[in-house]
DNA sequence: GCTATAAATGAAAGCGCTTACATAATACTA
DNA sequence: TAGTATTATGTAAGCGCTTTCATTTATAGC
């Protein structure tokens, strides 16, 4: 491989000339210029980021830490990264955390040992307090999909109680008057805060969340089957279920149709994330969507304008959910 | 951030020393070792994996080129390669291809840019050429899902044409014998490989394929309704489709509900890929599992044993489908 | 105890770039 | 046209490591 020191001696210039109008930053003359870039060209130099990134001390890079790389929903964020750090030339390592305080503080460690330039954090086991530490090291990073009131500037996460309370306030203008939920596990502060914004709803029809009717699942599709078979058995008449998010709602819809109800006929089941399995449901799921991809998209925008000075870009930190009805909710019979 | 100096300093010893124990491979007495050691303790010292790279000629880190980062089938692949990989503190630098030659070509510039030490690549649209040229030059690559003659020794595959063989083997077995085809875009290797196992089985009933029962898709849902729409135009009967991957499978499902059919009572479904959702349609969907994750593990110990020389490791290098009968598939009725 | 050998450590030269800083070339002013 | 301000280019010192080779120190053999 062609170094920057051959180039410049096939150009008949120094090596700083060559860097020059490589990160064609400093001026140099038009004819100085096309030497170097037609060198270049018949050596096939491709300029080594290594030791680009060690004398300047930036490596480019930006560690993304999300909790799987597989399943509907980090796939949507990955992807909306990826192209905006491709297009800038930046690139991206990924690490999986998988929803355990251990892996994720060890994932961290691992990017920040590469020497990244920013973090994506896509967290859920680690605490707010270690988060406030790394925050006072060097390497910067944002917070996706979780908010922490000491590092709000670098949050970007959806309203979540807004989409909870958008759910639930669906199902009651459809007229149903006793709606079961199944949450997600409730140390996950999504989990709450879509469980607050069920209960705002509710009160905003004078009424409120039952005991009977609330079932803690674990954001998997057997917590919306076993969710749904507890809530049944509990005795409690309802006429509408609502799941903490689209795996949920789908074992729910599984489970409902073994036991011989029919969805919505029977009772109504809304999901949350509009993940993209939500639409191969049967009945298609009626859901909150998770501008996911977007957001991802914002995270590496973040990143830009923080980081690489790319003052010019705009970053929206808090982003609204809204519904997608489809077939799963009908209108309340008369109860 | 502490550097090698003054770890060497504060310990008493040359930066050599340090190295070594780094890299704990030259020896180093036990009494040097702990004082190194206690010295980057003291510092909280981390190395720069940036200058070690440049140093020693090595990035550790693999580039991977996948046609996308979202749905279901890559992410599964990205998570047994990243597992695999961060096991051995290598990192994953990911681009997407797009299923454009342009795209891929230029993702593949990208990571070599990067310095990869390997590259993982999932191409679709670059030609065989393309990628005889690519191994001329030094960074290794190994090829996931794509058989090239002449680089057999890094292609890592699934047999397809096995695939297709037992998705329509099982219908037959099933008493079908009209059964229709909706195939995916037939440039792809991986589109005819699994239509000549589909040929092939019905060979082995004494039978052809026929053209009025087959239909080019694109691998999308829409290709797989359109498909279905177009079948039962055609006039032409049938007990039985098989579809060249759960997408279209999915697809077809749809639109035999949307046109009042069901199934698999007036007729049955197989799809292909074994796809997360392929387990939330309605029916659930009998098809042909694609083992993505082994493969991705596969690829990367692929790398680990011939870049990394650990030689210790296995590799596998075609893996074979087999069946998944869930509730699509019923025995064709006497006809 | 003295040499031959092996083991542990140190000195120093890079790896391929970036970036002050210094210098040379050119343009502008009066 | 000398004097100054600009602009273009070169020089060289790192960036934080690895690794070869030389040197020192310990171990063994007789």
């Amino acid at each position: 491989m062609a170094t920057i020191y051959q180039v410049s001696e096939l150009a008949g210039v120094s090596l700083a000339t060559v860097s020059r109008v490589m990160n064609n930053n400093v001026r140099v003359s038009e004819a100085t210029r096309n030497k170097v870039l037609a060198a270049m060209e018949q050596l096939g130099y491709r300029p080594n980021s290594i030791a680009q990134s060690l004398a300047s001390n930036r490596s480019n890079s930006i560690g993304i830490l999300v909790s799987e790389l597989h399943g509907p929903f980090y796939g949507e964020m990955l992807t909306g990264i990826e192209a905006e750090f491709r297009a800038a030339g930046k690139h991206v390592i990924i690490a999986a955390g998988h929803s355990e305080r251990v892996t994720e503080e060890d994932g961290i460690e691992f990017l920040l040992s590469r020497n990244c330039d920013a973090l994506i954090l896509h967290v859920e086991a680690v605490s707010d307090q270690f988060l406030i530490e790394l925050s006072k090291q060097e390497t910067p990073f944002v917070l996706l999909n979780r908010q922490v009131e000491a590092l709000a500037d670098r949050c970007i996460s959806l309203d979540n109680e807004l989409g909870g309370f958008l759910a639930t306030d669906y199902l009651l203008s459809q007229g149903h008057r006793h709606i079961a939920y199944i949450a997600g596990p409730m140390w996950k502060t999504d989990a709450r805060d879509r469980f607050r914004g069920h209960q705002r709803a509710l009160a905003g029809y004078q009424l409120a969340a039952e005991d009977k009717l609330f079932y803690e699942g674990d954001f998997r599709e057997t917590g919306g089957s076993k969710g749904l078979q507890a809530l049944l058995a509990s005795g409690r008449p309802f006429s509408a279920v609502v799941c903490a998010n689209d795996e949920m709602a789908s074992g729910a819809l599984t489970a409902a149709r073994e036991l011989g109800y029919e969805v919505p006929a029977d009772f109504s089941v809304m999901g949350f994330d509009n993940v993209n399995f939500a639409y191969y449901t049967y009945p298609k799921l009626s859901t909150i969507d998770y501008p996911i991809s977007a957001m991802g998209h914002m995270a590496a925008r973040w990143v830009l304008k923080q980081v690489y000075k790319q003052s010019s870009i705009a970053v929206q930190q808090v982003f609204d959910p809204h519904l997608i009805a489809r077939d799963s909710v009908a209108e309340a019979t008369i109860t």
